[in-house]
DNA sequence: GCATAAAATGAACGACGTTCATTAATTTGG
DNA sequence: CCAAATTAATGAACGTCGTTCATTTTATGC
């Protein structure tokens, strides 16, 4: 096997224990010395595939970057109306945050140590994600250029984000999922009605 | 000065020094150690005060949430309609979060050691802040019970706040405050729009 | 003023992320 | 094939953190 194989399948070792481990226990749960562990190396090894703990979890998070962005190209089908497309669309987010709570908390939930910048490929990776949501809403839409449709896809992602989340959130009395589904189905419903009248 | 007297003196500096450390550097630049020094006690007298951090990060959060409260309850001015209710308290919202934005941050980043349950008067405080916003809405829709209501403020809070939430991430495109604002306003009135239709 | 209770103290503990001198393994050149 | 040189793996050690607790200091009651 050569050099750089091993070294890729470490890295790749390390990848794979870091996100099990945010996957079965969150964010908090992580620590360096369990994933070396999990990986079968030693704690400095870690360091020699990452740069730190924060490198290996923005990797973990541009992971389930990719699935969610995955899960949510399914939803989008071609000859369904704008209006159920959105709605679509909002439920898979809803599906995906339950399925995988874990990795989508830390998706939002991580913040870099001592205030360091984000690095620029995982902002764009971000926010490229959201481009995938933009076709129903120019349908909905069609006189918007696209910068106004990007904000506007935010702001409904962002609405539909908000109140997942704070459904989830311990500190919150929480609704079944079966009655969250049909709130979030009623909102979105409702805002793109909204949306088409003022068109 | 009597005993409990100063007891409680030595608690509100600590609560104080906690507060300003927070409203200053946000919770992950929290520390022991500092709080003591700011207090003008040793570390062990910190937890002589308080249970533990999490006891102290509860207790401001518990106050900025009062503070929120304060702000939200002076802009529901009793003879303006429904809809323009709802857009003011959004917008205060949002200058809430701007203006206290560590505080802010540490009512919904905050997450509790050892997934220790959040004590239920904090809850219970919590969800008891949601019952200030539900009047303007039992308007909006007066053929809803409490219940009903309740789930909607919900929906309707979530949603503003998950839109300042996201505007507000560093790992997203931030757009300027001005433009939130729009983007806040418009979003309430086309809600607002889409509750009446359906009533 | 003395005995008792309460409060303040900071050294010490264990856990954490990270580093780095040392060791082991691998590659290279003759 | 071996030795020199390069690269990777290692885990003890460091600094920092939240928290504890034996000890000291202060306050109270008679």
């Amino acid at each position: 096997m050569k050099q750089d194989e091993k070294r890729s399948l470490l890295k790749q070792k390390v990848f794979d224990s870091a996100f099990e481990r945010i996957n079965q226990d969150g964010l908090t749960g992580l620590r360096a010395r369990d994933i070396a562990k999990d990986a079968g190396c030693s704690l400095g090894s870690l360091y020699n595939a990452y740069q730190d703990l924060d490198d290996l979890i923005l990797h973990v998070n541009s992971r389930v970057l990719e699935m969610l962005k995955e899960d949510i190209s399914t939803s989008v089908v071609e000859d369904q109306d704008a209006e159920a497309a959105l709605v679509n669309l909002a439920v898979n987010y809803m599906n995906f945050a339950y399925a995988h709570y874990n990795l989508w908390t830390s998706l939002f939930g991580h913040t870099m140590q001592d205030n360091a910048p984000i690095p620029d490929w995982y902002t764009e990776q971000t926010n490229a994600t959201f481009l995938t949501l933009i076709a129903p809403l120019l349908k909905l839409r069609p006189e918007l250029d696209e910068a106004q449709a990007f904000i506007l896809v935010r702001t409904l992602f962002s609405a539909v984000h908000g109140i997942i989340t704070i459904n989830l959130q311990e500190r919150f009395i929480s609704i079944p999922k079966d009655m969250l589904k049909l709130q979030l189905v009623e909102f979105v419903q409702t805002y793109a009605k909204g949306l088409q009248n003022k068109a």
